[in-house]
RNA sequence: GGAGAGGUGGCCGAGUGGCCGAAGGCGGCCGCUUGCUAAGCGGCAGAGGGUUAACAGCCCUCCGAGGGUUCGAAUCCCUCCCUCUCCGCCA
């Protein structure tokens, strides 16, 4: 949610930063400052009619301590209350039409995001690693996994239709080597182990920016008002929701596994073939929670950690920066981490690294106390670390040989218990 | 699922329908004292919002949520939610 102070004082400025994502969005702007006024205008009437209610209770208190009649002044708070009761019922419906109309504002891309329309404007920012030369034609992950028997299709869609994927024997063992492997490397840099619910409540969503907005994306469960997670991003950042933290609890570093899922509305036809897109997937998310001095350092630093488990396995990829049209509805700035699918001669999206700023923070309300005793927002910050499912593929990919076998990267031999994983 | 207890400020905890936004304690901040620390003494400090150029000030709202009774509700009534304890069922 963006500051109402600061689209009172800076329409111009607000409206511009939001039309380089989505040029309707000033038209909100407009419905959201007019609401505004009528709103402030309502309150100060309200409350100068509650001041005097009050102020006339009082009196009746003193008047009958002292034996005096009061039917008067009762009459005259009755007739307040009246108004009151009208007025209250106003502001309360311009309240709800403001409050939703808010929540629908996506947050201002920082001024250093590149402008541009969709990730065709999207920079490179580096590149890492050799692109492995194969002798023979470099097959699909999906050809692969289901030739080494550790991919099946057919089972996930029998179980729970498209896109869902069971895996099996090794492709079992190598996603549970993965998880581990990157929570080990995570928490040696300094993260917190969580493992949160995966069921949460619509306000949980709200404080992250899934709701109101992307209700489509998810899975309910209606029974009991409970939404799965799409990313672990949800549980980590809400934390601390309504929480005044201790400056000297900054800054919060948390990662988790998770399961995601994600119901893919709108994502027809699209990598309809494979695991990169799943209705059902394992992440590993990071999550910090840091002072708003220096976020923008801490994301260099959450995505220099994520870029360190696709070093560490040795899979070649480039980080890119998000053009302001393909920027989150809660991020200000993005590095999306693209990992080499041989396959496919391109990279492909493995980790996406954002500074929300204060946008979560403020739907959460998750504040610390400053030195000078004031209580400021939070800045929040989410990335992957990595996607698992992803992750796999490209190990497949990157690491076959010319018989449809597949090495084990180094750093993960011990974690899966081979060095070969062959048909 | 059944029975009971309870939800108050950063935390703990008191609260008679009307100077209660709330005693007290802990924690916090600022002074003083002390060679330093601790202790001690004194003081400050809940959150959100409106008004304002801004501050001070003034005002409004908030004691789980929503209704109700009343001139007036943390305090009385109703509904819901949540937490805890015991029993049942269960990984």
């Amino acid at each position: 949610m963006l500051d109402i102070e600061l689209i009172r004082k800076k329409p111009d400025f607000v409206k511009e930063r939001l039309s380089t994502r989505d040029k309707e969005l000033p038209t909100l702007i407009d419905q959201i400052l007019d609401l505004d006024k009528k709103r402030r205008t309502i309150l100060t009437e309200l409350e100068r009619l509650r001041s005097e209610r009050n102020s006339k209770s009082k009196e009746i208190g003193l008047l009958r301590r002292e034996g005096k009649d009061t039917k008067d002044i009762e009459a005259q708070v009755k007739a307040l209350k009246e108004k009151i009761d009208q007025l209250e019922e106003q502001l309360r419906e311009v309240e709800e039409d403001l409050r939703s109309l808010m929540l629908r504002v996506p947050n201002l891309p920082h001024e250093s995001v590149p402008i541009g329309e969709d990730e065709e404007d999207n920079v490179e920012i580096r590149r890492w690693g050799e692109i492995p030369k194969f002798s023979f034609e470099p097959k699909p992950h999906w050809e692969l996994g289901e030739r080494l028997g550790i991919l099946d299709f057919e089972k996930g869609s029998k179980l729970s239709g498209s896109r869902f994927t069971v895996f099996k024997g090794w492709g079992a063992r190598l996603t549970r080597a993965l998880i581990n492997f990157m929570l080990d490397l995570h928490r040696e840099r300094g993260y917190v182990e969580i493992s949160p619910p995966h069921l949460v409540k619509p306000e949980i969503l709200e404080g992250t920016g899934q709701l109101p907005k992307f209700e489509e994306d998810l899975y309910k469960c209606e029974r009991d008002n409970l939404y799965l997670i799409p990313t672990a991003e949800v549980p980590l950042t809400n934390l601390f929701r309504n929480e005044i933290l201790k400056e000297e609890d900054l800054p919060i570093y948390l990662t988790a596994y998770t399961p995601c899922y994600r119901r893919e509305a709108g994502s027809h036809g699209k990598d309809i073939r494979g695991i990169i897109r799943q209705h059902q997937f394992d992440k590993v998310e990071l999550v910090k929670i840091v002072h708003p001095e220096n976020s923008y350092e801490e994301l260099e630093k959450l995505t220099e950690d994520a870029e360190r488990v696709l070093k560490e396995l040795e899979l070649p990829y480039r980080v890119v920066e998000l053009c302001t049209g393909d920027l989150g509805f809660s991020a200000s700035k993005t590095y999306d981490i693209e990992v080499w699918f041989p396959s496919q001669g391109k990279y492909r999206e493995i980790s996406s690294c954002s500074n929300c700023e204060d946008f979560q923070a403020r739907r959460m309300r998750t504040r610390f106390k400053d030195s000078s005793g004031k209580n400021r927002f939070v800045h929040t910050l989410n990335g992957s670390g990595l996607a698992v499912g992803r992750t796999l593929a490209a190990i497949l990919e990157n690491y076959q040989k010319e018989d449809g076998s597949v090495e084990v990267p180094k750093a993960l031999r011990e974690y899966v218990g081979t060095d070969f994983i062959k048909p």
